[in-house]
RNA sequence: GGCGAGUUACCCAAGUGGCCAAAGGGAUCUGACUGUAAAUCAGCCGUCUACGACUUCGGGGGUUCGAAUCCCUCACUCGCCA
């Protein structure tokens, strides 16, 4: 069985896993924390991506923080297999998984079926060159004559999904089959939890997070990654509050339009997560404002997952 | 006190007689999502008894078949001169 805490940024999923795995172990069930935030895999982005610092762990294992290097590129086949490993490594100590982060297709890759068709650099240089220099519309045309349906799916206007739909077709020689997600089966048995925060209060946290980021040494960080490579990082360079701090750092932008726009971003990160976890009926939600969640979750897993339904 | 500029939908901002419910951007909201996912992309965005109707472009009045666009007037904002 394995235990997800997921939600939008700013939730407290960090800080319930903890209590979570604290009351457990309490009980002799031992926790074990598997990392499901995608930028959280990069060493040194710690400010920024509201790391929980070791001394803060308070003692619990946590997995698949700090793996990556900034010059990285993340990928979610790699996540999968990572975290999988992890956790079956978790269970073979008779500890439970905590799965806990805010990824969607992370965690939906390794909770359940997920099969990636696998990559390839040439083909997928080939498509992203073609992309560069014929634009979206073009590539999208050719998807359509070698796969309607995943062109129709994707739409137009999306390089990247149509660079990876063609880039798929080439490897497999079969259609890109696009939406699937919906009717995953679970890979192992798992209960999923999302901790719900109504807008307002949700905006004002995360408002006040990004201020904080400044404020405690964000540019400082960032200034310390920029030598290892940061800007060159595909993945990394792109994280909400990294890109404008390095923005801010080349003087394209002053400190006070870096954090509006870094709130601005994150609000609408936010919202694109809740709208992921909401599509998915095997979440439970949960009102993050109330302070038994502890009890709460212990308490469901007593009983069989719900069949869906609430809204 | 004098002269000039301005007042457009939640915000910024185009629009100078019909093709304007009103360009564009932002924000909000909704959604898609199988190897960059904190990514990438789509829709909505005056109101409604919604393929049609109704009310909008600072207030009031006027010209016109027809006005956000022209005229008069009032209010407010801003710049320069006092």
């Amino acid at each position: 069985m394995i235990i997800a805490i997921v939600g939008a940024t700013g939730t407290g999923k960090s800080s319930l896993s903890l209590d979570l795995a604290e009351f457990w172990s309490d009980r002799g069930l031992a926790v074990e924390v598997v990392n499901a935030d995608a930028m959280q895999l990069y060493r040194g982005m710690d400010i920024g991506t509201a790391k929980l610092a070791i001394a803060d762990r308070r003692g619990i294992p946590h997995h698949l923080i700090d793996v990556l290097d900034v010059v990285d590129e993340a990928s979610v086949a790699r996540f999968q297999t990572d975290a999988r490993a992890a956790i079956t490594s978790i269970q073979g100590r008779g500890a439970v998984p905590l799965l806990v982060g805010g990824s969607g297709l992370y965690l939906a890759s390794v909770l359940t079926d997920f099969q990636f068709p696998g990559t390839d650099p040439d083909r997928r240089a080939h498509w992203e060159g073609e992309l560069e220099r014929l634009g979206p519309a073009a590539l999208h045309a050719e998807l359509e004559r070698r796969d309607p349906a995943a062109a129709a799916a994707i739409g137009p206007h999306n390089g990247r999904r149509i660079v990876r739909a063609l880039e798929v077709g080439d490897i497999t020689g079969e259609p890109f089959s696009a939406g699937l997600a919906a009717r995953a089966t679970p890979w192992q048995p798992y209960r999923q939890f999302a901790l719900a925060l109504d807008r307002d209060a949700l905006v004002e946290r995360l408002d006040e997070r990004v201020v904080a980021m400044w404020s405690s040494g964000l540019l400082d960080e960032v200034r310390e990654l920029l030598p290892l490579g940061l800007e060159r990082g595909v993945t990394a360079s792109r994280a909400i509050g990294y890109a404008q701090a390095i923005a801010q750092l080349r003087g394209e932008i002053d400190q006070a339009q870096a954090i509006a726009e870094t709130q601005s971003l994150t609000r609408r990160y936010a919202r694109r997560q809740v709208s992921w976890f909401r599509r998915d009926a095997s979440v439970e939600w949960l009102d993050a404002r109330a302070d038994d969640l502890v009890a709460q979750i212990d308490h469901l897993l007593e009983h069989p997952a719900p069949v869906s339904m609430s809204e």
